[in-house]
DNA sequence: CTCTAATTGAAAATCTTTTTCAATAAGGAC
DNA sequence: GTCCTTATTGAAAAAGATTTTCAATTAGAG
């Protein structure tokens, strides 16, 4: 995903701060909060603020090249994203996150609802949460 | 639904702030904060600490009898729920809140994106928004 | 290379939530 | 109803998270 290209199509600078954001979140596989982001590039030796964290997270995700990912006990964590509009599952053990789309489902579902409830539906949230394919092998070996 | 009851059943006190803060919830239509729960009994002359609407939601939250609903910027907001597992529809406008349920739609979603994904899926968290009917009516009108 | 405006970082301000602990009150026993 | 025990409360402090401010820095256009 071209970050650069779509940072400066959008009048926005590459500065050093949000180089290192994406390059550290395009290496995890789970969603990461502000403070981790910011420990984890100090020990990489990027000096960058704890500000600069935040505001890089609140511009990514306007821009939709971050998502906003919950944790199993809803505490929310940014994730790089790819295009267009997708969920998350994540894993309760190791919290790793993946996508998954869902519209077809969702229309069916959004249809229903609007029956029952008369209520105009125009967004949705949507997560699932259990084991990925490691964590689920570990607890059946375990048990 | 008798919260009385399920308090006692579980060792809990009927104390007088977690009947008040139960008993507003009672009344409110859409998902509130906790500072919010706090200013609206303040004015109804009913003193209570805001730590102890913190430890009242807390508590409500653990036994099942108030769900956490988000609003559209997705803060969190607490609100009276009926019992079973159900998901909610919140107004973009008013923030009217309502349930649903979804157990069907959802079980053949998470089938496949088990298969997909080749998690296994054991929770999700499922909200739609959109317009209440009331708010639905005035945006036709006024446009 | 120069210049300028966008961006950054340190500090302070602002919120939100949790912890502590002495005072209070709910509810069972009598 | 009164007494007693202990769960619960509230004020204050601590801890944590996020935002605002503003002078210094730097990206990128010219
Ligand atoms: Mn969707
Ligand atoms: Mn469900
Ligand atoms: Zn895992
Ligand atoms: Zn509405």
């Amino acid at each position: 995903m071209d970050y650069k290209a779509i940072l400066t199509q959008n009048g926005y600078r590459l500065s050093q701060p949000r180089k290192q954001v994406i390059e550290l979140l395009q290496t995890s596989e789970v969603a990461l909060s502000p403070q981790q982001i910011h420990q984890a590039l100090q020990q990489k030796n990027c000096e960058l603020g704890l500000v600069s964290v935040y505001r890089t997270l609140e511009l990514l995700t306007e821009l939709g090249l971050v998502s906003v990912v919950y944790d199993p006990q809803r505490n929310p964590g940014y994730m790089l994203s790819t295009v267009g509009h997708l969920h998350h599952i994540v894993c309760q053990e190791c919290h790793k996150a993946i996508e998954f789309s869902a519209s077809n489902d969702i229309d069916q579902l959004v249809q229903r609802v609007e029956q029952e409830t008369s209520f105009q539906v125009l967004d949705h949230f949507l997560q699932l949460f259990g084991l990925c394919p490691d964590c689920h092998q570990k607890q059946i070996a375990g048990e």
